[in-house]
DNA sequence: CTCTTTCTCTAGTGACCGCTACAGAAAGGA
DNA sequence: TCCTTTCTGTAGCGGTCACTAGAGAAAGAG
């Protein structure tokens, strides 16, 4: 397959330009980080980010996606890894205390942050429903340990999903804000003492 | 006091301006708003607002501190009014759902999300400054039922107020995603379940 | 080599941003 | 009445926004 392109090939390293249009939109949102912005992070002309990515909302879709898989998978992970619901939580508050504040990328998560006060609908409306997908996911994994009896039958999923999707998106703010990783896991141990019994 | 002003008057009601201004904000946020969304939501010419307010800035500062007094004291008032800082938590959570999801005005908190990916440090600044003091306003209330022997001494006080302040923090954003009041007590109820015994 | 294809660079497009100069309108003071 | 003061409306300032036309550069195909 990949048969050898015709034309002039390209410049940069398209991967590469979108590992940091990933870092600048989420250092700085969707709205408030400009073409120019892109073009100076990724290293390239204004003329090769449209011809590689398309516009501006396109690119960004695709940021999110790649954001996604590398930096937004851990949680799923946890919930999938760890035998019950309550460990898998712990695990995925623990790890998000950790990620939200590794100096190795921008602080808080891209997919709570970069879409707030965007007055373009598709940006808002894409990331919120990958927020509500996050927390279904959540209370489809509360309902199976319910299911299991490991989670007492009075419990509220939905509620109890509600909580923790608050929680991390309480994190990253306080992440932002310059909340240190123990601060952070200080809150992810106090919202654990709220799981049920 | 308050000798008559020399010169034409004013056509319009400053606070009445003022609020509109604060909704507009609340709504869209600092750098979202612009100056045009401004001058039509309160009523008036550009002119007229840069002679009454002074700039985007400092109309925006007293968009903050109107709103604080306005829509920002309940929690103070919960905690200072309730015997216990359990009874006054559980009330300012109580409280926040109901206010967040208030139909008369817009969702969530201003002095939370208006100020998310803003590209103006002052104005970046002076959000977050009022957030840290909620929350040290919290821990102060944790520490006083320490000292009287209401709270257990292993408590750990500022764990806790950030954990108060995350929940607040993720009710809001979810607000603004969209959820309902019972949804947002739901939250409220599972966090008080983290409460130490 | 030439031709075709594709990318890159320069230099801009119209629209909107925060903000304001200026002239006219509406009040009090003399 | 006329002057001074203050506000209002028009109209536009320079700057930045997302985006692109057009020309040249760099590759493969013949």
């Amino acid at each position: 397959m990949a048969t050898k392109q015709r034309g002039r090939p390209r410049s940069f390293d398209r991967e590469a330009a979108l590992e940091r249009a990933t870092m600048a939109f989420w250092e700085h949102g969707y709205e408030t980080t400009s073409i120019t912005d892109l073009t100076d992070a990724m290293g390239i002309g204004a003329p090769s980010l449209y011809a590689a990515f398309g516009d501006k909302k396109t690119l960004f879709a695709e940021v999110v996606e790649s954001y996604a898989v590398r930096y937004g998978s851990f949680g799923a992970r946890a919930l999938d890894e760890e035998p019950t619901a309550r460990a898998g939580f712990a695990r995925l508050l623990t790890e998000t205390a950790a990620v939200f504040t590794d100096p190795s990328h921008p602080r808080g998560c891209l997919m709570i942050c970069a879409a707030v006060n965007c007055a373009t609908p598709e940006v808002d409306n894409a990331l919120r429903e990958r927020r509500e997908a996050n927390i279904a996911g959540f209370e489809s994994r509360i309902r199976a340990d319910m299911a299991t009896g490991e989670l007492p039958p009075d419990t509220d999923p939905s509620a109890l999903a509600r909580f923790i999707g608050a929680i991390i998106q309480g994190m990253s703010q306080q992440a932002r804000d310059g909340a240190t990783g123990a601060a952070l896991q200080g809150v992810a141990d106090a919202a654990m003492h709220a799981w049920p019994a």
